[in-house]
DNA sequence: GACCGGAATGGTAACGTTTGCATGAATGTT
DNA sequence: AACATTCATGCAAACGTTACCATTCCGGTC
């Protein structure tokens, strides 16, 4: 009674295991008549097909492994939202890894989607061992990485276009009349944030705004470190008029430096974050932030692993837009 | 190679597939010098054993479900977090699903998680089915609710002391001096924005403190709800010194409308959340809430539904601690 | 009326493990 | 020296599905 087998199905509707089977999976080869008496003895018996027998002989899980590296980090709940809606859409179900940036859990997580037979990964942390990658791919589990260093050959790769975004924040900031821009960037070993940087650098030569050293701060994608460097660029004699943070936490940071310090934002200094986190929103004054939709992120890397068409090969690269988003940081100069 | 097989293994070592099951999990009963033949071959094979084949005949999946409302609700990806690193840490992969406050994907849900076997699931979401629970129930997979109205017969229940929390708050702001206490409801449909409510009045009587009507504002634990509710507050002419809101968002948007008003935190106004969400360390000031351990919440949950002697039967129930956390928000009046 | 084709169904062998039962060798006990 | 006990191993039967290959029955065709 506990839990009724394809065989009590049978049983009850007087029927053989292979007819219940199909009236399940292929309905068209079934009787009407017969598939109702099976579907009477199924909802009776609330008999549901043991997943592990099923796809112990097709092969297929339709489990998909997501490896994040902290959860917590406001930055993932969007991507993975968005990944789950349309896997649940599917089918699918998610596993869920968090790597806490540790490579030994990073290497229990493989392995317990490897025993668990998962259909693809898709991979969201910087520190990721080569080894494990490279047996996931000699195992032929598909792979999709997401804003990764090096597009990865014979797997996805979801990029992220930082570039327009950032172009957008200083044309918008250029616009407002500010020529004095500082840029407080993440931590040096992200590669991302290094990106986010160079980036900035490129538009403000872009717009023939001289590139002021002294005007990058060092920060680490945290509040802190957002606080910290900005008050090292208020001691500056001359000060930029407009900051950008590399991420909101980061621009956060740099409000709550900026108000320390006797000024005002954006009547002061203005100020352009990154991401768009959900609490973006919720700062005061509301933050000015480029854009990087995580639901579309989660969403692209779904497709990816698991193409519309079966078979098609979508070892493509998809570039994710960032766009800037204008609330009440920024203001003519 | 792709995917070797157990029998891959019991060729290469020279043994029988019985041999290689045993090294793998009874390694007492293998001889020393053919466990190394079998892990040898094992490890040139990068052979990972088949969960679903082994699964199928142990009957376990060691799979457990965590049913939540929205993994974007900042509340949420803690819970998951404590949760997860201890199942981790036993051997055990989480399945999430996120209802989003849809009762056909919460039916969605349960049934993807019967399919797949789960050995047991937990449940933190308001809007539940008892139907689709009851056949939860029926099927024997252990259960816990976490933070729900009644104990449920026959699963483990996790509850959450608000008392603790609203007392101490209550205290510390009578400490300072305060009389006039104001609090901002959650919604009414959320049976525990409800009992936090309830536990602030009695907490009022129990201090002596005249419990006015008028101070009882309305919100909906989100910013904005939090925001207008203390705009009428503050309409007030005789207004409180100090507020308290349901979750730390409504504290937030309390604070803002404080701030809209004119009036300062603390200076004018003292005000106390609820929650102590990550965010609560970095609004400005400091946010002195009521933490209450979504870590621990996580953890309890799979303690409830795996317990450390096997056969135990864990229908207990268990109650998490609330804590008054004293930031930068509250004030002598 | 013999033959063919299709529709509906059943029997059974996989899928990759674990696990009781059986076997054989080696050691110890009387 | 016969026998019990332990240790190390193998054989084969499960576990619950699906998929291939029959088999049966029926109406239609020549």
């Amino acid at each position: 009674m506990a839990k009724p087998t394809i065989h009590q199905v049978a049983n009850r509707a007087g029927v053989s295991t292979t007819t219940v089977s199909r009236t399940i999976n292929t309905p068209d080869l079934v009787d009407t008549e017969t598939a109702e008496k099976v579907w009477a003895a199924i909802t009776e018996l609330e008999y549901y097909p043991n997943g592990q027998a099923r796809s112990l002989v097709s092969g297929r899980t339709r489990l998909l492994g997501l490896i994040v590296s902290d959860i917590t980090n406001p930055f993932f709940p969007e991507v993975i939202k968005g990944f789950e809606d349309v896997a649940a859409g599917r089918g699918f179900d998610i596993l869920i890894g968090s790597t806490d940036y540790d490579p030994k859990k990073m290497a229990r997580c493989v392995r317990r989607m490897l025993e668990r037979g998962v259909d693809g990964v898709a991979i969201m942390t910087s520190e990721m061992d080569h080894e494990l990658v490279d047996q996931l791919a000699r195992r032929n589990v598909p792979l999709v990485f997401l804003d990764v260093a090096k597009p990865r050959e014979g797997a996805g790769n979801i990029l992220i276009d930082y570039e327009h975004g950032v172009n957008q924040a200083v044309d918008h900031l250029a616009a407002l009349g500010h020529r004095r821009l500082g840029f407080v960037a993440g931590p040096s070993h992200l590669w991302s944030a290094q990106l986010r940087r160079k980036v900035f650098i490129d538009a403000l030569r872009r717009h023939a705004i001289p590139v002021e050293e002294r005007f990058l701060g060092q920060g680490n994608h945290k509040v802190q470190g957002g606080l910290t460097a900005m008050a090292e660029l208020l001691q500056l004699d001359q000060r930029p008029t407009a900051v950008i943070g590399s991420n909101d936490l980061t621009a956060i940071g740099m409000i709550r430096g900026i108000r320390r310090a006797g000024l005002s934002v954006p009547g002061d200094i203005s100020v352009v974050g990154f991401d768009d986190i959900w609490l973006a929103q919720y700062t005061d004054p509301p933050l000015t932030t480029a854009r990087l939709s995580r639901e579309e992120l989660g969403q692209q890397a779904f497709h990816a692993l698991v193409p519309d068409k079966p078979d098609s090969p979508s070892f493509g690269t998809v570039t994710i837009e960032t766009k800037l988003i204008v609330r009440e940081t920024t203001r003519t100069i």
